[in-house]
DNA sequence: CGGTATCTTGACAACGATCAATGGTGGTGG
DNA sequence: CCACCACCATTGATCGTTGTCAAGATACCG
């Protein structure tokens, strides 16, 4: 049981346009590229294809009738997003940053078909998201600013970072605005954080959106425990 | 992406005694019956089922290393629990309502085999718990106190109120600590909050567990806006 | 009936939200 | 090429909600 906003709109709007649309060994599967800013779906858009973000990266919403939006999540490459709810999408989806998207038809996670390897797939990333949005509950409720920047930051740290003189450099698609939607502040707060975290040496800002962490143990410390 | 605090313990712990074993048309499924107190499953056991509550509750929780606990879900009559991750559960499984529970192999969740029906049906249910969570997050990082319990109320009256005179009425399985972890609130914020809904006459308490709506408009009403 | 859990209430403190202003950056047009 | 503008991020000051600590009340169980 949760406690549940029923919200559905009604409008539809079909997948963007394809660049390519290779066959995979048994079934189709539709490549597309999409720029920063345009949208793959909408909250009540029929949910025909589930998506796989091979580049780039897409941020999912959900709005409340009063404007107060929550960021669900963030998806980066390797991340299949756009499990359906009934034969709806239940989030929009927008691109924040350039991405190549798979589209595969939702018959194929729902039923083996011709390409079992790739509805076990699809399956285990949706069971997969069970899990990891349990562990965001965790954060969402239970964990104090610094703890949700600080294991925002490592989560990303550890899925685009990049090795670059003794510390992890990654860069942040998103605006302080969609990280505080996503972990339940205010982009102040967020903002705030950042000097923290900065001010404590853990990590430093090259641009508003280029991090580098220094001091990894400091910042799972961090991640943690409130201190 | 999830900001994700992966912890994998390792017991195993099989599903309780049946107490009957009937046949589907098509696939074994086990009724079970639990009484208060006692665990379905803990994190980490082999997921070998699925579970449908068929009567009773059931509360699911994962704990972090410093205790802090939260309350995932509650488990109501209809609902389906125990999506496993890889083959592992990634909750704890606490009866805490004397239960009937009936299990599914959990390859009847992955395949169509020979009852594409209940395997339909589970895979629903697992895309559905995909979209309650993704509401429940707008909870708990949106919400005020009065909002949260309000909602948390609306629920429970909807899904397990009886009508009496005049006011819809129902019992709270849950003690106050696991609605808190559930909220993520303290139990003294959950316990305030109750009374002041009930000096606002929208509730009563006529034991701590067992709550009479007064004021259904209200109640919605105190669900959406602080006021 | 007594003991223990749980729930409620109170006083206070702290964390994060809010309101407000400043600083920085990127894009556009003069 | 520079000036201007709009947007975003940062910082500051203050307020309010909720957490914390502590005590008391009520319900549950043997």
């Amino acid at each position: 049981m949760y406690v549940t906003h029923s919200t559905q709109t009604d409008g539809t709007h079909g997948p963007c346009h394809a660049i390519a649309a290779p066959q995979s060994r048994k079934q189709a599967h539709v490549w597309t590229r999409h720029t920063t800013g345009s949208h793959l779906f909408h909250e009540g858009d029929a949910a025909a294809f589930v998506y796989e973000v091979r580049s780039g990266s897409v941020r999912l919403t959900r709005v409340l009738e009063n404007g107060r939006r929550q960021v669900i999540a963030f998806g980066l490459p390797g991340d299949i997003i756009g499990f359906p709810n009934g034969d709806r999408h239940h989030t929009d989806c927008d691109i924040i940053a350039n991405a190549d998207i798979v589209a595969y038809p939702r018959r194929m996670l729902e039923t083996e078909g011709a390409d079992p390897q790739t509805h076990q797939r699809l399956l285990d990333a949706a069971l997969n998201e069970i899990t990891a949005m349990q562990d965001h509950f965790m954060m969402l409720g239970r964990k104090s600013a610094v703890e949700k920047v600080a294991s925002f930051l490592l989560v990303l740290a550890q899925r685009t970072g990049t090795l670059s003189d003794g510390g992890m450099m990654f860069s942040l698609p998103m605006s302080r605005a969609d990280i505080a939607d996503f972990l339940g502040l205010t982009v102040e707060t967020v903002s705030r954080t950042f000097s923290l975290l900065r001010k404590r040496g853990i990590i430093s800002l090259e641009t508003p959106q280029t991090v580098s962490v220094h001091d990894h143990g400091g910042l799972v410390a961090a991640s943690q425990d409130p201190e």
